[in-house]
Order: C-alpha cells, then structure tokens, then sequence
RNA sequence: CCGCCCAUAGCUCAAUUGGAUAGAGCAUCCGCCUUCUAAGCGGAAGGUUCCAGGUUCGAGCCCUGGUGGGCGGACCA
C-alpha cells in the first residue's frame, strides 16, 4: 500500500471541497523532523498564492473538509500553512500487515532498455560497469513493476577495427595458432593487430581492404569475424554472470544486426528531405537544436567514402525497437559524454517518424569513475582497468576480511560468500551514488563493512535470519499482528510503507541510489530498533515477541527484495 | 567560438525535485557487550551549500551575471 498516494486522494477530494481548483496539488511529502508529524501535506500554500487568499485559513478549510477517520490520530496546521499529520499506530500496524507485494499492474507497458553495450574488439573495462549494473538495476525493478521489459545489448561489433582484427586473426591461424588460443586475452590480441597495423603497411592495406569485404558479405572474413566475436561474447557473459547481471545471448542485439538495414534508414532519410550531401556526405541538419548564431547540429549518417557511422545504426534500432519490438518507452544507459549525439538521434528520430511521440525516448546518462586522485580511475601504470581484474580484486578482498573477521565458517562458505559480499561492494558503491555526477572509486570505503555499503546491508539481513534460526522458527510461514508502541517500532514501520513509493519513484527516473538511500534507512532503523526492542530475551511478553518478530521478517523480506532489484546478493550467515 | 554537466562538513556522499532548524558514513572525541551476530547501537563536535544579485510566504534546488573544474561539437563509437 502507498500511504502517500491514500492521503494524496483524500487530500485532493477535500481541497476540491473547498473550492481549490483540481490543479493545486496537495504536495504531500514525508516530514523532516518529528515534531512535524509523519507525512505533511504543503499543498494549501501553493493553492492560496494561486487564490490570492490566506494559507492558514485555506489549510483551515481544507481540514473541514477533509477525512482521515482511522488514518490520522492528529492533524495540525503549522508555520505558513503547513498541515502536518500524525498517522495512527493501529493504522500502520494493519497497513504494514498488507504491504505485500502488489500483484499485476493496470498500466504494463512494453520497455526497452539499451545497457552494457561493449564494445567486442576489447575486453571490458571498467568504463562498462556502470551502464552494466545501473541499467540492470532499472530493468529489474520495471520488471517487478510488471512491465514488459526487453533488454537490448547494442554490442559493437562491427567498427573500424575488426578489419585490423580479423587481419590479425588470420596471420596468427596461418602460423599455426588455434584460435581459441589466439584469442585467450582479448586484450593482448588487440595490441599485438594494432601493432601490426601501425607498423606494417601491408598489412593494414589488408586490415582496411577486409572491413569492406565483412560488411559486403565476403565469406573468408565473415568465418574470421565470426571466430572473433564468438570469443569476445563469451568473455562478456562470463562477466555478466560474475556481475549476477541478467544479460544473456538472447539479448544481444549487436550493431552488425542492423548492418542490411542501414542504406534502406539513409534511402529513407534522403526521401523525406532530412539528409542531404554536404562537403561529399550525407548529413541531416537539425535546426531544433541550433546554437544562439541560428547554426543548425549536424549530424553525419553516411561519410563521403560511403561508410555509415553510429549515428545511422542508433536510428536502424529506433526503428526496430518502435516497430519490431513494440516499444512504449526506450531507456538508454550511456555515458554522460554522448549526450549531444542521443540528443540528435532523439530529435532526427522524431522528425522520420521513428519514434513517434508517444514513445517516450529517455538517455539516463551516468558519470566517470574516478580514482582517489580525482581523476578517471587507471591501473598504477596508467592503462585500463579490466573488469575481470576488478572484479577478482573484490572478491579477494572480502574473502580477506571474512577471514580476518570470522572463524566458525567453513572454506567453502567463506568462498560462496565472499563472492558475494565482494561483487556485492561494487556494484553498491557504484548504484548508491547519483547516477549523473562522477564518483570516487575507494577500495576501503566499499569494503569498510560500515555505512552506506553493500555489506552492512549484507549483515542486517543476516542478523534478523540469526533471530529465527535461534528461535527455531522458519520465517517463510510464519505470521503474527502487528502491535506498534516503541518509537523505533513505529519508525521501522513507516520505512516498511514507503517501498512501493520508492520503488515507483527509481522506475520513473532511473536512478538506482534512491533504492539504494531507502534499503540502508530501512536497515539502519532495524539496527535502532534491534538495539531498543529485545526480541528473544527473558521478559519479553508474547505479544511484543511475536509483533516484533513479525516486524523483523518483513524487514528482511524487504532488504533482500531491495537488494535483489539492485542485482546484489544476500545469504543466510556472514 | 558554440553547447552540455558539475561545485554541499577535513574526506566520501544524501537532501522525497520549491518546504520548516541542510542530513548520513568515514576520520576525531565520549559512552554501551558474562544476555537475540559489537561487521552493531547511543551521543558530541564539525556548514556563509563557489561568489554576487534576482524571483516569493519560503531557494542547496528556479532566473541573470561571474569564478573554478570536467566533457562534447563535420566523416571513430
């Protein structure tokens, strides 16, 4: 249940009974202080400047007007106009009781999510984490939103480079090579092909000659290239699995896939008058998005050599999303640095007809990762961090700690969760931060088993499993009433109410750190609540036992189903 | 030259999108374990929200102008 959305109807049914027009919102929010109540409704200053009216007496009327019968023990106004209401006990306790996870949706609609998005001539890097894990975030909570989502993995994999790349390939089968081999590190290949194509002009007159005849169909280096990929896609879902990221092969949906439809979008776009040829290629000039001088953005979607770019492949899936895929709403997870280029695709995507207004076309850019330094995160030498390197540095890492932390767990325990808590750890440090702004990469701050991280979270929910195995008692079936007295009770309760808001709030924006932010309030007030509210110990009544217990179930039922849409872990013991 | 983004406690980050006295964690200091996992809890201290104006009952958030930093902008993605 959302509380926010009952108070929202009875408020708006009692300022329309006042008089107020329908546009005033009530602009209920949560309170800031206790002093303040539990959810205020700030609505009646709004709606008086608009009527030109007193807000005290506006606020006055409203409450005449207003039935919050068995919701509200107290309703006060304060300051200017605020209206501050005090919830009753009894209410959150019975609103706790249902706050089962709603069923179905009135509204599904069918969402496509562009995220992750490597690029297959290299191995990932840690430029690739954040489109990987945050686009996942969102796809998992619009999934459990009930919507239709089709996760789309616009892998690169048919650039520049794979002429250079298949050239390679090739020279190292003709010595004797197996692929396989060849290709074990992706990333010492590439140097080795672009070695070659630096220093060998024969063989990067091969390299340039072989890209035009992959994407001709030639069928040698269609064989090549398809050697090439088949390694390069395993390696990303490899990681995809260690990241407990949901993309498999069934989601790629690569650039080469659009390569047979890419003259048909320029056809297209020449016919309705969108591109035309300036300086030999072929460009739509974009007045919308004209500077102050009136100078239209360009937009290049073929070169003069008869090459397409990215800007003609982005429109190819517009298309293919809109028409094949049925899409209500495109969500893409790409670097903050494109911005201008989705801005172009949007607009030139309009224009054609690609996606007509009613789809709705949202770039949710993210930020750098940083180093301590400040500056772009980099090994010691200067060069890429690979992915696979990161992430076997954190599970090292939290095995480390375990080990130094605990001895009643067994090896192979230790192994399980480790993994865990250390993938756990940086996919929290990264989620839990806004998504738009850059963010500092700090081992320690991750792995600090304090704060705001993966593994104080982790712990919460294995302390509240701990009560039940000591209590002897199986969580899953077991179920008591709701008895709401201590402060900390009610605090807890009111965190349990507002997952539904929260959770409507990242779909609708995007923004995994407002999950995040809500999973550490809501355990940081179990930890309070654990700390004032003796569950098991000698003294404690039957009825505050099995409230309290009940509390502490949906507690972790609702950790773990926030930290589940994050993609991150929980296990029984720690 | 044009455009986009950022600036909040010593550090890392929040602030329910215009709401009341700007909140957490780390670090520092003070308390709490023979009793449900102390990887925890309670408390103290820490701020001219980069600067200057403006809008209004009310601004970290909106507008204007600056300062400082990052990133984009005709043939890579």
């Amino acid at each position: 249940m959302r509380i926010k959305e009952l108070l929202n109807q009875r408020f708006s049914a009692a300022m329309q009974a006042a008089g107020i027009p329908n546009e005033c919102s009530p602009a209920l929010a949560l309170s800031g202080k206790p002093q303040f109540g539990d959810y205020q409704a700030n609505g009646a200053m709004g709606a008086a400047k608009r009527l030109k009216t007193n807000p005290r007496d506006l606020a006055t009327k409203i409450l005449d007007n207003l039935d919050l019968d068995g919701i509200a023990d107290k309703l006060e106004i304060a300051g200017p106009g605020f209206i501050n209401i005090y919830l009753s006990s009894k209410f959150l306790a019975s609103a706790v009781a249902d706050n089962a996870p709603k069923s179905g949706n009135h509204n599904p609609q069918t969402i496509v999510v562009d995220y992750s998005s490597p690029n297959l001539a290299k191995e990932m890097h840690v430029g690739h984490l954040r489109s990987t894990i945050i686009g996942d975030a969102v796809a998992r909570v619009l999934e459990y939103q009930g919507h239709k989502v089709v996760r789309q993995n616009h892998m690169g994999d048919w650039g520049t480079q794979f002429g250079m790349l298949i050239a390679e390939l090739e020279l190292q089968l003709s010595e004797g090579e197996q692929a396989e081999l060849a290709l074990n590190d992706l990333e010492v290949f590439y140097q080795q092909s672009k070695k070659h194509f630096d220093e060998d002009p024969e063989f990067a007159d091969t390299a340039r000659a072989y890209v035009v005849k992959l994407q001709s169909g030639d069928q040698h280096c269609r064989t090549l290239w398809q050697k090439f990929i088949q390694v390069s896609v395993a390696h990303n879902l490899d990681i995809y699995q260690q990241l407990n990221v949901g993309l498999s092969r069934e989601h790629i949906m690569p650039e080469s896939a659009y390569n047979d439809d890419l003259q048909n979008v320029l056809d297209d776009l020449t016919a309705k008058g969108l591109a035309v040829e300036s300086d030999g290629a072929k460009v739509v000039f974009l007045e919308e998005l004209a500077d102050k001088n009136g100078d239209p953005s360009v937009m290049i979607v073929q070169k003069s050599g008869g090459g397409f770019l990215y800007a003609t492949s982005d429109l190819a899936a517009m298309r293919y999303r809109v028409n094949k895929l049925g899409a209500d709403r495109i969500l893409f997870y790409i670097d903050a640095r494109q911005s201008l280029h989705m801005k172009q695709v949007f607009t030139a995507a309009r224009k054609a007809g690609y996606a007509p207004e009613t789809v709705g076309l949202e770039h949710h850019p993210f930020g750098t990762m940083m180093g301590k330094d400040g500056r772009p995160f980099k090994t010691r030498s200067g060069g890429t961090v690979k992915l696979a390197d990161l992430l076997v540095e954190a599970v090292e890492r939290a095995e480390r700690l375990l080990r130094d932390k605990n001895t009643d767990l067994s090896d192979d325990d230790i192994k399980i969760i480790a993994r865990k808590v250390g993938i756990g750890a940086i996919k929290y440090a990264d989620l839990s931060k806004t998504r738009t702004n850059d963010y500092i990469f700090d081992w320690d701050a991750m792995m600090s088993f304090e704060g705001n991280t993966a593994p104080y979270l982790q712990y919460a929910y294995t302390r509240i499993r701990s009560i039940f195995r000591k209590a002897n008692i199986d969580p899953q079936s077991f179920n008591a009433e709701i008895n709401i007295i201590e402060p900390q009770e009610k605090a807890l309760a009111m965190k349990l109410l507002q997952f539904e808001e929260i959770i409507d709030q990242v779909a609708s924006e995007g923004y995994p750190h407002i999950l995040c932010n809500y999973v550490y309030e809501l355990a940081s007030a179990f930890m309070s609540f654990y700390e004032h509210c003796p569950i098991l110990k000698d003294g404690v009544d039957e009825q505050s036992q099995q409230s309290r217990l009940q509390l502490s179930k949906q507690t972790s039922e609702t950790i773990a189903k926030g930290l589940d849409l994050l993609g991150i872990e929980v296990m029984e013991k720690m």
